[in-house]
DNA sequence: CGGCCTCTTGACGCGCTTCAATAATAGTGG
DNA sequence: CCACTATTATTGAAGCGCGTCAAGAGGCCG
């Protein structure tokens, strides 16, 4: 196990012809990155240091419908999207699909892993991907070893917390309409921040997929996509996706499905008394 | 800021009478807690060299309805439950509730505002509450100076963020029965952790709290309770609940609303072949 | 005791699922 | 190249789960 470890991080001094610009070349399937390149991708700030940093990571290229990790398999890895589209599912006990979300360039994924030291998901190429192996262990290390990059990896992990919550928050409380909407405008806003048409894209899963991550059935999501056509706010050809009216769309986004939740109740009074928080002395 | 960071943590030679039993005293407000303490709430292993510690972790009192941390408030610290119950709550955009969990002894809370330096829900005490504070830096030095301490910590974030997923996915997919269901054994399994009676307890939170937590209204949570004893399932006395049929309750919690989900068709080939991995030489 | 809040229960309606049939598209082999 | 099949997407009709509205009952506290 920890051979398999050590053979996805190398000093590039021990590998073949390693070059600046490892991971920009497009033949040769396995590519490697470097920390500074890992950085880049997770959008975390590079020191100097790290610029200095040997340190270089596996590109594994797999083809649509194979498998990164699965269900219970021993966890070894985080991996970061280089390019391509993945989709993360979720299995209940009883052989029932989740869709958790849709992971493309940027993304680490795999975390769910690290409790158990099993993945409790499986990520699936839905097209032709490059990923990044990163060993936890190794991630660890060098965020011990570089300034606050222990920190940036807290923060990711806390990012991808809020945004399951959100996740939760919005299947529990949004209508059918709403989610379907919001699907397209994160989607939009990813494919933008990727360099792509923030306007016009392709949907990468099928709407079976969209609906088993949204918590509706595909038929609930072709309709909606209809309805949202006949509106003029979207076109839609198959999974072509072309978004006429971005504000509307995002009007649509706080719709409930009529409900009203607690309608504001909080608890006024913030702490016990600031005196309270005994000074040293 | 790191006045008041340093605030909470303190060497005990600092602090008027300290004493190994900190924590344990239940009058004189302000506790303290050592890291030995702090790891066995969090179910953290323990080693000798953490024995030795002398960091001590300060406690703080909250009543019943007061707010440990609120939205957007600056992160400072994450939290720790020493005891007592609380709600963890997320506003939308347009003011509506959504909460998230229930945090108790043991759990560690304000995760969430580790990205984005603030806060992004807010933890209300529904009964008066002990937690224990601790900065997120200290939490991280620690991390590096004890072995295993810094995985652990990352452990305890990936847990949260599986809790997270499942919580989503049974929001997207099961019926109303099977998440009240659901909620009841959860709540059974922890109490029974804390040592109470797994079997029967009184319930912490109004209806309408839990109809928010599980994307459900006040009104079908109560008819689901009263479904549930007419069943004799469980006994529902106001919030005083006892489950007669733990076997019948986990049954249930597989019910979808009659929904099949993709009816399980994943990817079989798992990995790129497997020499694709470069061995280092 | 009266006022307030929480919980219960009923009647009704809507949103989404379910079932089913058809159309459009992609993949495969001759 | 065109059939042939499998997969995916669209659309309609019917049913039901759960939300909404409303009224009443039970607890808690001043």
């Amino acid at each position: 196990m920890s051979s398999s470890l050590s053979s996805s991080v190398q000093s590039p001094s021990s590998v073949f012809s390693m070059t600046p610009t490892a991971g920009r070349q497009r033949t040769g399937s396995p590519l490697w990155s470097s920390l500074m390149e890992i950085c880049q991708l997770l959008q975390i700030p590079v020191t100097e240091a790290m610029e200095e940093s040997d340190l270089v990571f596996q590109h594994l290229h797999y083809k649509a419908g194979q498998c990164i990790y699965t269900i219970g398999q021993p966890f070894e890895m985080l991996y970061i999207v280089y390019s391509g589209f993945l989709k993360s599912v979720m299995l209940d006990e009883y052989g029932h699909q989740y869709i958790l979300n849709f992971p493309m360039r940027g993304d680490l994924i795999g975390i769910d892993g690290i409790y158990n030291k099993a993945y409790a998901s499986e990520a699936v190429a839905l097209c032709d991907c490059d990923v990044i192996m990163v060993p936890l262990q190794v991630l660890i290390d060098v965020g011990k070893a570089y300034d606050h990059l222990d920190t940036a990896i807290y923060n990711l992990m806390s990012q991808e917390l809020l945004r399951e919550q959100k996740m939760a928050s919005a299947l529990g409380s949004l209508s059918a309409e709403a989610r379907v909407a919001r699907f397209l405008l994160n989607l939009s806003e990813r494919f933008a921040a990727m360099g792509y048409s923030g306007k016009q894209f392709n949907l990468r899963m099928s709407r079976e997929e969209i609906g088993s991550y949204l918590g509706l059935t595909l038929e609930t999501v072709s309709r909606l996509l209809s309805s949202l056509a006949d509106n003029g706010m979207i076109s839609v050809k198959q999974r072509n996706i072309v978004l006429n009216d971005v504000d509307g769309l995002q009007e649509l986004c706080h719709t409930s499905p009529t409900r009203t939740r607690l309608t504001r109740k909080l608890a006024s009074n913030t702490a016990p008394s600031q005196e309270m928080r005994q000074e040293a002395k």
